[in-house]
DNA sequence: AACTATTTATAAGA
DNA sequence: TTCTTATAAATAGTT
């Protein structure tokens, strides 16, 4: 009913969906509220709008409208086995209707069948990739901190194992000197500094909490910060 | 949209209501379907029949769309005193709209201001307030079988009272008779019977379950009858 | 349930 | 947003 005939599907031109909703909303609920009046009806319309607005009528208020519905639906419950088959062809083909809209959706966001669809639908889809993108990286440098955690846990570990290894040498060190001098009657130098080469190899020190940077980089332009305050570690990812 | 116009008002033939219902539902939930499918907005509808059953259309699930009802209307819940104002701006004007809607049928029901009624529109009436008198009667035939019962029960209670003064009587009767004698000789039979003629005159048998039958004549035409099984009492109201 | 004369809704354009 | 208008769609009354 209009200049032009339409097919009912997804309006793609964003202004003329709104307008179109504007006309339709209204035209609907007049719709609603005829048929109450008419019919002596109870009737209540529910409309979201795609951007999330509240639109409604009924005639007696919402809520016992809709307790109502429970109501009704509780006692519809299969009262035969015919309303029990239909109420699985009904779900059925609900079911069908939407698995098919997420279908359409689905090849859309892969890059297929991207038909009909304007500029500002793709910088719709662009921005909603984005956020999606967001959301892995995230996901992702979450996963690389957990990663470098346990890292930093095993590697403290080893650390005190080091430490403890470290003694021991120095003990056993010091009782070969005295063997040493008793046996030799002289001190030997180069044992001693041969282990502190080695402890500095193994980057061990007096603080056993020691904080660990890490440095990674990632081919895009992205940069985050990740700070565990009771391990001491900081993840710092640069991107370009 | 038909062979002629209309005025939205209830259709008062039952048949033609129910017809335009069956018509208007099927085009209300078929608008729901194309707006949802056009505009992507999300569209509830349930429709209860003025004979109880329910209709419905919603593209995603009903409950889900309840839901997200409900916390749209607690969010939009006074954010602001504009909202605040607009809500009660509507409150008024709906509440308003209900006042009008029955003032106009109070006015009718009083027999004011009948034009633009049909004879069947009439008719309705008619028998709408044949029911209401009928309703008003009963009432009323109640309220004097509750006021016979009441002064059923009174009528007993002076009877035993009755009963027992006359035994008493009776009692004060022989002694006087023997006194008499005494003093006199001789039975003095004008005193005995003159106690019983008392007692006739009173209504005082010797079954105090005595059923009582009452008529009250009225000017309408109807006949009602109500029997009290505890009390023996029954209640006949006869009318031309 | 159909039919169809009309009314009503609305698509497109301004 | 709002108005206009040609046209499609809905439907009131009829068969």
């Amino acid at each position: 009913m209009g200049r032009g005939k339409i097919v009912i599907r997804r309006i793609d031109n964003s202004t003329s969906r709104q307008v179109t909703f504007s006309k339709r909303r209204s035209g609907l609920l007049k719709k609603a509220k005829e048929l109450a009046i008419l019919c002596d009806a109870e009737v209540g319309v529910m409309i979201f709008s795609s951007t999330g607005k509240l639109h409604e009528f009924s005639n007696a208020s919402m809520k016992s409208l809709m307790d109502r519905y429970r109501k009704a639906k509780e006692e519809q419950q299969f009262t035969s086995p015919v309303s029990e088959l239909k109420f699985w062809q009904r779900e059925a083909a609900m079911l069908k209707q939407q698995l098919q809209s997420l279908q359409e959706k689905h090849r859309r966001m892969m890059g297929e069948d991207l038909s009909g669809l304007t500029v500002k639908d793709l910088q719709v889809m662009e921005s909603q990739l984005e956020t999606n993108l967001q959301r892995i990286r995230m996901k992702k440098d979450q996963l690389l901190f957990e990663e470098i955690e346990e890292l930093n846990r095993k590697g403290n570990l080893i650390h005190r194992e080091n430490v403890e290894l470290h003694e021991k040498v120095n003990q056993i060190r010091e009782e070969n000197t005295e063997l040493y001098q008793k046996v030799y009657g002289t001190r030997k130098e180069d044992a001693t500094n041969r282990n502190i080469f080695l402890a500095n190899a193994l980057n061990i020190r007096e603080n056993p909490n020691a904080i660990i940077h890490l440095q990674l980089s990632q081919p895009d332009q992205h940069e985050t910060t990740i700070q565990s305050t009771n391990l001491g570690c900081v993840l710092q990812i640069h991107n370009q």
